[in-house]
DNA sequence: CATGAATGAGCCTTCATTCAT
DNA sequence: CATGAATGAAGGCTCATTCAT
């Protein structure tokens, strides 16, 4: 149950040791990975730049995709649980509203790379099969999330959701994903354009 | 100035026939690459489906980015004029709006893979540089595309847009997006709800 | 007669015409070349640098070796002749051996880059047959050069040469690539060095 | 200190195991190198002639450079100390003189490519940068050992060296460079005549 | 468990050379 | 005569993966 929450789905749980050693390994990969992208990242780097053996990867991992997989798994667990407390703690629409556009914007700047990573892997999905049941994984992780805070919003707002939840998702997804963009190519505004635009997204779902 | 429009903004305007023969080679290239992906393409793919030789890629092309991107170029710029007839001659803002679901829906299906292929690209420029101009140059593109869709919409409704153009590219091209993956995940109504959901979010601009 | 002296001796008398248009092609190579080096500089380059063809080097020329060959070979002939001056004018001794070992220092610095490239394509001669003739010429040459010198030095001192002509060039030969070699490691006093020490060394010869 | 001596003093000094290994592998291939000379050998021809794996070199060394410099400067390394035992053992000048000269011939004859391949690599280090610190390392070397000889001879002949250490090497490097060249072009009595004038030159240092 | 040496297929690119025009 | 488009073999190098230790 806890590993079917903290791995990747795509692999079969494995003793508690091997799957606490999986994400031990991932986590120190996570970086590297980020910051230079799928495509570009070989295993050496990654064994370079964290102090991990070549081998040892090989070991944990059957292959590149399963190691990078696992890393954006865990990468977006962590993410999608990010606005948890918000939702929980937020007496009003307003409250809540201003408590998910502030954190989405946080994040933007804070985790930047690994956002990046992910819109890299889904992207890769697209032409690889290799990913495609990580990816759709975490589309339904993000949804589900998104989703929490849209009908938290509605049910603090004493309405309901004119939107589903797929459609919740791509919307803020899609705004993500450009500022995103905007904020990799230097545009000073743009944690504040999804902070302020969020809001008004999140209104628009009423 | 024909030459300003067919080919990447990037590369120094050669003679005709140069530019013409890259503007070939690319075309052949196309699809190759398309059904591919970027990274997962490499020259020798290219030479081999098209039936090309290796060296005549490197003859006509500076290296493998100038190709792939002179390629996506003239792919995205013939998409971005599919719209054009519709813009012309619609007489209500109905009919445009129709009109535009209409073709969305079809390149969507049509033009699958080379869709796919420039979300591709533009993913790779957020790790490399080389390919920055291009986007950005398509991006404009598109963007111009879509306003003029916009604007047209509204000046028939008698009325004035409500977005500006990098927003209402940003909110169509988040949704072809979505649709996009829906479609390629082999979701059976994507294109119907690229449709319908185009004609609804060309009525929200105003 | 004449095109035994101005071309390679490898290569047939041709006509006249394609003879004269071979040392033309050879004489605009020749900078590119020496600037390069020989296993550096592609036909591409050359053809680039010189605003000629690529067929036009092929007409003319068997191949790349055949063209190089010609070009280090039209630029020793005219360095063997740059002493000639000296030998003939000279009126003492003292006279002759201050001359040459001016004339020797200032080609050192003026023509740097082409002495560079004959002692490479001497160095690639001890790995391809292909430029043996060549070299062996050039080699003659020089040594003729060398003992014209050093003959008319002994017969102005009143005396006789103590070495052979082969030893004489070796001599010389081997100074100057020192010299050379120095020269284009940013030694300030090279040429001076190869002028002083060339007296003296012409002294020795008695 | 002995990696000091034994490895090129352009790479950091790895691991005992590495470095042992990266020797092994220069020295297995040296004879290809040094057979076809470095422009004309490939890595391809490297591993084929030697049985290794083309992926071993790369794994050992940066690129081709490393792998023949370290070649080369070990095989400089080996024939700098060839004369050692002379330098220690000679109890006259006279003896010295003849061992030396006795030395070089035999090398001349014996290690005839891979004196071929020095000169070849100091040549390319007039075009590229690359090789500069291993030549210089090199030449240093050589200058040692040709010191070492004179400095030694003066001294069994009870008189003082009348050349500097760089002038004496000039003079025999010059001397042995021009014999290589007529034993590579079956001139039969180079090796004697390089004995013979060596015991000459050397005298010629008083 | 863990290591890292070793592999070789595959990548992009360069280049002398050919040949239709 | 002269051109430059086209070729494809060969080059250096990267990399995921295997395996003996």
């Amino acid at each position: 149950m806890v590993d079917a929450v903290v791995n990747a789905p795509s692999r079969a749980v494995r003793t508690d040791r091997v799957a606490a050693r999986r994400r031990e390994l991932a986590a120190a990969a996570l970086e590297t990975i980020a910051d230079r992208g799928f495509a570009n990242t070989g295993l050496r780097d990654i064994a370079a730049h964290t102090g991990l053996s070549l081998g040892i990867l090989h070991y944990y991992f059957d292959d590149k995709d399963d190691l990078i997989g696992q890393a954006v798994w865990q990468s977006k667990v962590e993410c999608a649980h990010r606005y948890d407390a918000v939702v929980a703690t937020s007496l009003t629409s307003a409250e809540l509203a201003e408590g998910f556009g502030a954190e989405l914007a946080a994040t933007l700047v804070a985790d930047c790379a690994e956002h990046r990573l992910w819109y890299d892997l889904r992207n890769q999905a697209l032409f690889q099969n290799g990913f495609r049941d990580t990816i759709i994984a975490i589309d339904g992780l993000l949804t589900d999330m998104v989703w929490s805070v849209v009908a938290r919003y509605a049910e603090l707002s004493g309405s309901t959701p004119q939107v589903r939840p797929a459609e919740a998702y791509a919307m803020f997804d899609g705004f993500f994903r450009n500022s995103l963009i905007a904020h990799l190519r230097d545009v000073p505004d743009a944690p504040e354009n999804l902070r302020i635009g969020a809001v008004r997204m999140l209104h628009s779902t009423l």
